[in-house]
DNA sequence: TGCAGGCTTGAGTGACCGCTCAAGATGGCT
DNA sequence: AGCCATCTTGAGCGGTCACTCAAGCCTGCA
């Protein structure tokens, strides 16, 4: 009964393979790839090892997979609900670093940053898993220049949206790190408003020199 | 004879406490914590595990005590030789960015900041550890603080200095992120030129309040 | 109804993990 | 010389690691 039971629940549930990446993404978000074995995986998606290795191979595939999803998710996750909300290219930016504040909130600044996590866990010894992770920095820096080149007017002429941006993800990822390793918001926040402060000059700066004759 | 022979080698050699340090550095910072096993350190500092265990009763001992090390290290190793070259407290803050570039370019960016591995890599699931990462992080940031409070006078009346060195720590550390993840130094050199950028246009803001009559 | 292919089952694999400990070597003190 | 504290030796512990595989189940199609 309890077998015949599990399976109408299970009707309604998520494939496999996603419940796989699903309990994957969890723990080492959590825990880190190293220090998640796959038996907890195995635990946590309700599974025999044999259902996660016809699906995944090795440890690494399984790692790589979570990597193109968080590829997919950029989008729809982070940056489509701050773009549905603030309409202000610049501020989409500070939006973007909102939306990880919120993260950072709701996991009492325990856990950080999931790709950041694994780029310094991995990147050294598993040349795979470092390429995909670059291609998400790649990702999220290409969104945030998307929002420093429809906001072009207002910087400086001669801004660098790209070089910008790579620096809006340093401030980022290196704002999280401090969080994580303070648990506190402070370090966040004061990166963030330095940002910020940063920005007003570039804004300020650009609007001087579309009216100089008026000073 | 090979035993007499080795007697004497270590006769010039470091205490067994000091090697065991040794190895765990680098090898910590070459592939983290938990991919690293104590064979491996015990290994590389040619000993026996009762050796190991009898200083360091767990691993996080050991890299509690390489935490300590790495906070003694600070001043003699990173600040003083930047320091001894350049006396301006604005450059020695730019000063300490080059340090840290020249460990990339000799690393070839493939190993990023010992510290903020293990913060990432601990920080959730090691209190302790975490705690001492980040007493490594506010020694930065003092150092760093330092350098800004001797320059103040040529910066913004209101700067917050202590805000404003975290700033710079978030800067460091998420640019060395980038670049290990992208195994090149660009994201590291555009983030360290837009902080440059910032500074300039702080540095040019507190002129101008020093000399307004002169325009 | 039978069959083929995708998927699941779960006990089992050897290797490696952090760590133990009883025995012995060593150097300094009296 | 005798003795203690400090340090070293290295075989070996129980446990966990990523992973295997032969067998069976389920579904869709002929």
């Amino acid at each position: 009964m309890s077998r015949a039971q599990r399976w109408i629940d299970d009707q309604g549930e998520r494939p496999t393979r996603e419940r796989v990446l699903d309990a994957a993404m969890q723990l080492f978000h959590a825990q880190g790839y190293t220090a998640t074995g796959i038996a907890a995986i195995l635990e946590r998606a309700d599974l025999n090892p044999g259902s996660l290795f016809h699906f995944f191979p090795t440890k690494e595939d399984l790692v790589l997979a979570l990597l193109d999803r968080y590829l997919t998710l950029l989008d729809p996750m982070v940056i489509a609900p701050v773009f549905e909300r603030i309409t202000d290219p610049i501020e989409r930016v500070f939006g973007i670093l909102d939306g990880y504040r919120r993260m950072l909130v709701s996991t009492e600044c325990a856990l950080g940053c999931p790709i950041g996590n694994l780029a310094l866990e991995l990147s050294d010894t598993h040349p795979k898993v470092r390429a995909k992770v670059a291609a998400n920095f790649d990702q999220w820096c290409a969104a945030v220049r998307g929002c420093l080149d429809a906001g072009r007017n207002r910087l400086p002429p001669k801004t660098d949206t790209d070089r910008l941006a790579t620096f809006v993800l340093t401030v980022m990822e290196g704002a999280v790190m401090q969080a994580k390793a303070q648990r506190s918001l402070d370090p966040y926040d004061q990166s963030v408003a330095e940002l910020r402060a940063y920005f007003d000059r570039l804004l300020a700066e650009a609007s001087d020199w579309k009216k100089p004759r008026s000073s």
